[in-house]
DNA sequence: CTTGGGACCTGTGAGC
DNA sequence: TGCTCACAGGTCCCAA
């Protein structure tokens, strides 16, 4: 479900109601998540305070002042959802009845309540000296944000020059680059003109830098736009993300290629199990 | 080392 | 209405 945008932009719903906060109380109702939760993961996060809320690729980091980061990642189905608690004095407010799959409930102090949601329970937590969160074998081995500085054409040239798997694999290895996933590869491609089946190490190498704006580009987009809303996405506040609107290939089989000019249909196939949406006339 | 396939788990929509 | 099948924003593990 959610690649790096979406994680995005539960990321900057979160930040006004936890940062600087104290997590004030925290309930689990089902610990076996993709992993089981780390050991007394609700008493380890019980009165810490949130320093900061940073995001990985796909993965939430919250640095505590306990001197551990709390990781979360919310793999296909996963939600992250806030809701305002009862005010205090005022006639009782309840709360959202509890979701079928809220598998935990964190109250910050001074009201809000920030519900972990997840239906395939591929998703997962864990808790770790902060001062060794980039080592945990998560994220130790995931390659540059594709929004930062470490990410540029010269790298990504490197980096595909060799490999004999089709491209639309190549980028979804988060090793090459971290954060995109099924639906955001497949738009990059299509703006790039490059079909996902091509072999990464056979493109040449000024089709292959032009891949880094657009992904770039891709990704800022569907960030401003909160992300994209299939099924499960929700942003923290309930609100569908809009991006899906936006899509110029994805899920949009049979449909005429957006591309200016272009009298193509847009087609899905299947690689390495996983849907691939591309124009076979625009895309080479 | 790289690559592909299956596994993990639940929900939904299409087709019969 | 009810069943079965295909498929879904991800990642890990294992075999070739």
């Amino acid at each position: 479900m959610p690649e790096l945008p979406e994680v995005e932009t539960v990321r900057l719903g979160l930040v006004p109601v936890m940062e600087g906060r104290r997590i004030a109380a925290v309930r689990v109702n089902r610990p076996d998540l993709r992993r089981p939760l780390p050991a007394g993961m609700a008493d380890r996060l019980t009165g810490a305070r949130v320093l900061r809320l940073n995001r990985r690729s796909k993965y939430l980091l919250a640095d505590l002042d306990s001197g551990e980061t709390l990781i979360v990642h919310l793999g296909m189905s996963g939600r992250i959802l806030v809701a305002g608690a009862p005010r205090p004095g005022l006639f009782h407010h309840p709360q959202p009845a509890a979701g079928r799959h809220d598998h935990v409930v964190i109250d910050i102090e001074g009201g809000a309540r920030v519900t972990f949601n997840d239906a395939r329970r591929f998703g997962l937590m864990d808790l770790v000296a902060s001062d060794r969160a980039e080592a945990h074998p998560l994220l130790a081995g995931l390659g540059p944000e594709p929004l930062g500085n470490g990410f540029d054409e010269d790298y990504l040239v490197a980096r595909l020059a060799g490999r004999r798997s089709p491209v639309k694999a190549a980028l979804l290895d988060q090793t090459v680059v971290a954060g995109l996933g099924n639906i955001y590869v497949s738009e990059v491609l299509h703006r790039t003109g490059i079909s996902p089946l091509r072999q990464a190490g056979r493109i040449a190498a000024p089709r292959v830098r032009r891949l880094v704006p657009a992904i770039r580009e891709v990704l800022a987009e569907a960030i401003a736009a909160g992300g994209s809303s299939l099924r499960d996405y929700r942003q923290t506040d309930g609100e569908l993300g809009y991006f899906q609107h936006r899509f110029r290939v994805y899920d949009r089989a049979g449909a005429p290629c957006p591309r200016p000019g272009c009298s193509g249909t847009i087609r899905r196939t299947v690689q390495a199990g996983r849907s691939s949406f591309y124009c076979p006339a625009c895309q080479r």
